[in-house]
DNA sequence: GGAAATTTGTCCGTATGTATC
DNA sequence: TGATACATACGGACAAATTTC
């Protein structure tokens, strides 16, 4: 291939100029057929840049969620379509995600009993100490992780919430176990933010990547609080709707 | 100073060993008297290691966006507390910030009349080519940019809306003008994503840095939509708060 | 299964450009 | 103007993960 080496001079850093000529050439479809970016020392031939000049270009479409790299195999263009999940006074992940993912996977990472501590306390309504059950998920469409979330659950009130949810994959249909058929969302905060080392593991994301995080309180038809999350979306598969 | 080196080896790149040492180092306050963070050749020196090495924990920092880097002057501490946004059925942006800021200040950076485009004429349920009043405003609490927005309002109702806007300050008030006494929000969608160059410049931010994008329809009460509306969010400095 | 090749990740040293004070 | 401090770029070396043979 023509050596073409880009412009030097003029304002704009050498690796912002090859960023530019990387994220056409995946627009373009130029790498379609391995849908992989070629290895560093390719690009910076064909550019006559520095390895490092390369490596600065690919960590900002990295972090802009365009490409992903790995250590030892490559870096690899990512889909860039973000799933749409409405929030409304009748939250329901499943329901809500609809038509846009065939599939809809839940993986319980864990449970426990924990005292209520200070903020989830006042979230719920209860005096701290109070025992929650707390639940740990990661939720996939069609086996790209989408959201990860710790759940509190009053004790006494859901005692057997791990256990349906595990059996049921629904928090709807665990709370319908305990003969709560009907719970609606009656607040929500949204931040963005970078993620975690945890979240990059349990999302599969590149450093640098951007979670969306909720937290939010459902309660029963009485108003009485049966659920405060905390629920990381991947900011680049998502989207947040609010239906009012 | 004594020199404390970091330790080598170990899995953990040490360029995230002196991040976390920084983070620990300012949440200590170690740094308050000046707001800065040393210079990075006196990191450098303190960690024992290469200045690139510190870059790299100073660029991890400023992504989070704890610090902010400005060349010729050095690296700031940037505080982190964010102010909340609540989206209603009735959101309105002066009131919603109430007591959080003291002054909340509007700019006006432009306004034209532009023909109704695919998305936007969808949205406010106009034929395309319709032509619509475009306004480009800055808002900003205690003079810290929090959010910047591109809006749409039908021309031909709303004929006199930058003027209104540029001496009122306020959509409501120019609503008002025209003789729209009262409007609500019907749709809101929320992505999140790293800011681009002009909002970087708008909002005073890092590169790096994460906004939250709203794309929001406002409309009167008989239904009619009067108004489309994207808002970034500098996304380290506002949470939204949704209220059913 | 194991060795070699490939590819990305980390770190050092140096040089120069550019913005701020 | 000069000194300071961050920004960019190059070159080299080795480590770590993956793939290939």
């Amino acid at each position: 291939m023509v050596a073409k080496v880009v412009e030097r001079q003029m304002g704009v850093a050498l690796w912002r100029q090859i960023a530019d000529r990387i994220r056409l050439a995946i627009s373009n479809g130029d790498y379609d057929a391995t849908g992989m970016v070629p290895p560093e020392t390719a690009l910076a031939a064909e550019f006559g840049v520095n390895r490092h000049t390369v490596r600065s270009a690919l960590a900002a479409l990295a972090e802009e969620g365009l490409v992903r790299a790995v250590q030892g195999r490559g870096t690899m263009i990512e889909r860039k379509d973000r799933v749409s999940y409405p929030i409304s006074r009748r939250t329901r992940f499943s329901q809500g995600l609809g038509r846009q993912v065939r599939e809809i996977g839940t993986e319980l990472l864990g449970h426990a009993q924990v005292p209520a501590s200070g903020e989830i306390a006042t979230a719920l309504g209860v005096p701290p100490g109070t025992p929650l059950i707390e639940l740990s998920t990661v939720s996939s469409g069609d086996g790209r992780p989408l959201s990860t979330a710790v759940s509190y659950y009053p004790a006494e009130r859901f005692a057997r919430m791990a256990e349906e949810y595990a059996q049921l994959g629904s928090v709807t249909k665990a709370f319908a176990a305990h003969g709560l058929d009907d719970y609606v969302r009656v607040s929500t905060e949204i931040v963005a933010r970078h993620a975690e080392a945890e979240e990059l593991s349990l999302l599969k994301l590149s450093p640098g990547a951007i979670v969306m995080e909720t937290q939010s309180v459902n309660a029963d038809l009485e108003g009485r609080p049966v659920e405060y999350s905390r629920t990381r979306f991947a900011a680049d598969r998502m989207k947040l709707r609010i239906e009012t």
